[in-house]
RNA sequence: GUGGCUGUAGCUCAGUUGGCAGAGCACCGGGUUGUGGUCCCGGUUGUCGUGGGUUCAAUUCCCAUCAGUCACCCCA
């Protein structure tokens, strides 16, 4: 068998890598629990009809098929994709359980989700997904909206990541402004918007008026609406002095206002409204979210979602929601790349315990016994090598202290000072910020 | 899915106008009859991403493919 080879777009971390990413789903996990979010996990794949139902990703799902399956049957109305989102699951699960549930049902779930995309640096095909959710029956209270980023906004603070911001906009609100100008096809619209960051907004004029239909008045009005961005309230008077009104725009506008002054109390400079923000997904019809990380800016947002009042329903049950999804996977891709997270050791052992020799292996094993029986995380050398050798083992990965069996009287030696002090296995304990590996 | 750039040792890279493949770091051994990191001496490291083609000869030229990356698309 030649070299195996990476496939491209399924990232495989280090082991070190993959402790900084079980350190970092620990923290997302518990920071959700603490808001009381209940976990879920649902089955990686979905109908096709049901990933298909919403939005233009088709071409994105992968199938999923047995080998042998017939051959006439593998893309009809029965066929299987793996889900390429946790909402749109979750959704399903909503409408197939809502006589189990209590609602409104709050639920994080972490899971991997799959796009055939072409990867780049942050983009990958595999991908793991830390998202909250809250649905309600019928109708879904406003202010769960301002929830939304506050949760991940303690989330994301507590991980030794750089700090973020949280870009707030309504979609009520550029579908009631568009409305109100008299354009026609907000979507259109919005993927225009969607991109001023990118290619500035002369080249938006032109694409309103190629895609949109817009005029050049209409244009320059969707454009001063895109440009308003605001830590707080002010920025509703601002979309006012625009001179433009209608029912959804005033909506959207107090929608926006609440969210923005409800992290403005408790979370002070974690969100701006900046009304550019867009969001592709077309079954977002509220609020909706993007993340950035300040001085990253250029990754892109590690961290978005919104309101979705027509995700989940069937016949006359209708379950509104809102959810924002952190991407893990990104998100731990770009700082690994930036060389900006790491962890103080390859590996769990916080105590190596020398081996005097092939015969003496029992005393260390005793010795390793009694400190895991404490909580220490120890192994014992693999080897009775000279002690010399046995202490670089625990240097190269990082292993803080190296435990010396002796006749009358064990020694521990911290190896980064190289302290050395008599200590018996069944009191000593490592200082606490060494008992495990610190991410930072 | 479309297009551009890149691909030499574990890492960062040099190099061959086509003729036996290099440096630094890392790694291994010794200096040290059992206590590492500095220092000194010695050593290993590669199907030159993979598969074809042209050629007496290909790591070098050509084609394809895979992977990485960038733009589009879309988005975590």
């Amino acid at each position: 068998m030649s070299k195996p080879t990476p496939i491209s777009g399924f990232p495989e971390w280090t082991p070190p890598q993959r402790m900084i990413e079980q350190y970092v789903l620990d923290r997302i996990r518990a920071t959700f629990e603490l808001y009381g979010f209940a976990p879920l996990e649902t089955r990686a794949v979905e109908p096709l009809d049901q990933l298909l139902r919403k939005g233009e990703t088709s071409k994105e799902v992968y199938l999923i098929r047995r080998l042998q399956a017939e051959a006439d049957s593998p893309t009809g109305d029965d066929a299987l994709g793996l889900h390429f989102d946790l909402t749109v699951p979750f959704a399903r699960y909503v409408l197939e359980n809502a006589g189990k549930l209590q609602f409104p049902f709050r639920r994080y779930q972490i899971q991997k989700v799959w796009r055939g995309e072409r990867p780049q640096e942050g983009r990958y095909r595999e991908f793991l997904q830390a998202d909250i959710d809250i649905v309600d029956r019928d109708t879904l209270a406003p202010h769960h909206e301002a929830e939304m980023p506050l949760v991940v906004g303690d989330a994301l603070r507590s991980l030794p990541i750089p700090p973020v911001r949280i870009q707030v906009n309504n979609r009520k609100i550029c579908e009631g402004f568009y409305r109100g100008v008299g354009l026609t096809d907000p979507e259109a619209a919005l993927r225009a918007v969607d991109k001023l960051d990118k290619i500035g907004p002369a080249r938006v004029a032109e694409l309103l008026a190629e895609t949109a239909g817009a005029s050049e008045a209409q244009a320059k009005a969707v454009l001063a609406l895109a440009e308003i961005s605001a830590p707080d309230a002010s920025f509703a008077d601002a979309v006012r002095a625009l001179g433009v009104t209608d029912p959804l725009l005033d909506e959207g506008i107090e929608e926006l206002v609440r969210v923005v002054e409800t992290a403005a109390e408790h979370a002070p400079g974690l969100c701006v409204a900046d009304l550019r923000i867009a969001r592709g997904l077309d079954y977002y019809t509220g609020t909706v979210y993007e993340t950035q990380m300040v001085g990253y800016e250029r990754f892109g947002s590690i961290c978005s979602g919104g309101r979705y009042d027509n995700l989940a329903s069937a016949g006359t049950a209708r379950f509104p929601g809102v959810g924002i999804s952190i991407g893990v996977t990104r998100l731990l891709g770009l700082l690994f790349g930036a060389g900006a997270l790491t962890v103080s050791r390859d590996v769990p052992t916080c105590v190596l315990v020398a081996v005097t020799s092939e015969e003496q292996r029992g005393a260390s094993n005793r010795v390793a016994e009694a400190l895991r029986s404490r909580g220490v995380p120890t192994e014992v050398s693999p080897s009775a090598a000279k002690f010399g050798k046995q202490i670089r083992y625990a240097e190269r990965r990082g292993i803080p202290y190296v435990w010396f069996p002796g006749a009358e009287q064990d020694e521990v030696k911290d190896i980064r000072s190289g302290e050395q002090v008599p200590a018996e296995a069944g009191v000593w304990m490592p200082p606490e910020v060494d008992l495990k590996p610190l991410v930072g």
